[in-house]
DNA sequence: GAGTAAATACGAAAACTTTCGTTTCACAAA
DNA sequence: TTTGTGAAACGAAAGTTTTCGTATTTACTC
């Protein structure tokens, strides 16, 4: 028996939207177009539904307040990074996040100060498994 | 005047298709067909559009060898890796590789031995800037 | 050159994503 | 209760990606 393919990733413009209710906590169709680009320029209805389809895919929930619909997020931003790191680890780093990494730590644009930080990470998540 | 839109990333099925190019150097549409899982049921006319528009992005460039077509890659899978880590870095972690890392290394799945390779990595990166 | 097996060229169907218009509904103000 | 305003519901148009069928071309064999 065929699964009907969900890939449980989301798409561009549902990361567009969810990325704004990660930033509010939750909200109405009319926060989430207020909080998108000047230049944007999408139509109410537009975004309503996305925030439909979203629901559909249980990415969000929503509950009644007065005439409007609210929404909030049943996945957290972090562990949808979690979910989409390992997703490109294994598309395209053959499964192996050190290699992700290393291909990170050779780019050229990072900053000293961003590899300092990584290494600092790193250390405490080792001593913290030792201690 | 305005851009077409050309998101200079792969899709889901070009990824595929330049996965198997990368890891065969160069190929024709039946060395990249044969390549692909066994249960993937592609037709072969849909490998060939797919290689067909890759050409057409740029991403490979072909060469004819008798009758048939030998398609290469024009952008390096390091290169390509590179570009995929700053659009999710950007699209999900604030454009700050620290913390896509950090992302990384507090997630449970990840084995001690992977993140002693990481802190390595960090480490002669380090190491040879200030050398 | 005619036959044929395999590849290319091309267009378009099918599937999915993004956008929007129209209708319906809910609430509040007169 | 009617009317106006803004939201929701729904379907479908528009845009993009994925898949494939048909026609044509190519190189090989006789």
């Amino acid at each position: 028996m065929r699964q009907k393919k969900k890939s449980d990733l989301l798409t561009e413009v549902e990361l567009e939207f969810m990325t704004e209710l990660w930033d509010l906590g939750e909200g109405t169709v009319r926060d989430v177009l207020d909080k998108l680009p000047e230049d944007r320029n999408l139509a109410y209805t537009s975004a309503a539904t996305i925030l439909r389809i979203l629901e559909q895919k249980e990415f969000v929930t929503s509950r009644k307040d007065g005439k409007r619909h609210v929404f909030k997020p049943t996945l957290g931003k972090d562990a949808y990074q979690t979910r989409s790191l390992k997703d490109l680890s294994m598309k395209l780093f053959d499964d192996t996040p050190a290699s992700l990494v290393a291909r990170l730590v050779n780019d050229d644009a990072l900053t000293e100060e961003a590899l300092g930080q990584i290494r600092a990470l790193v250390d405490r998540r080792l001593k913290n498994d030792s201690g």
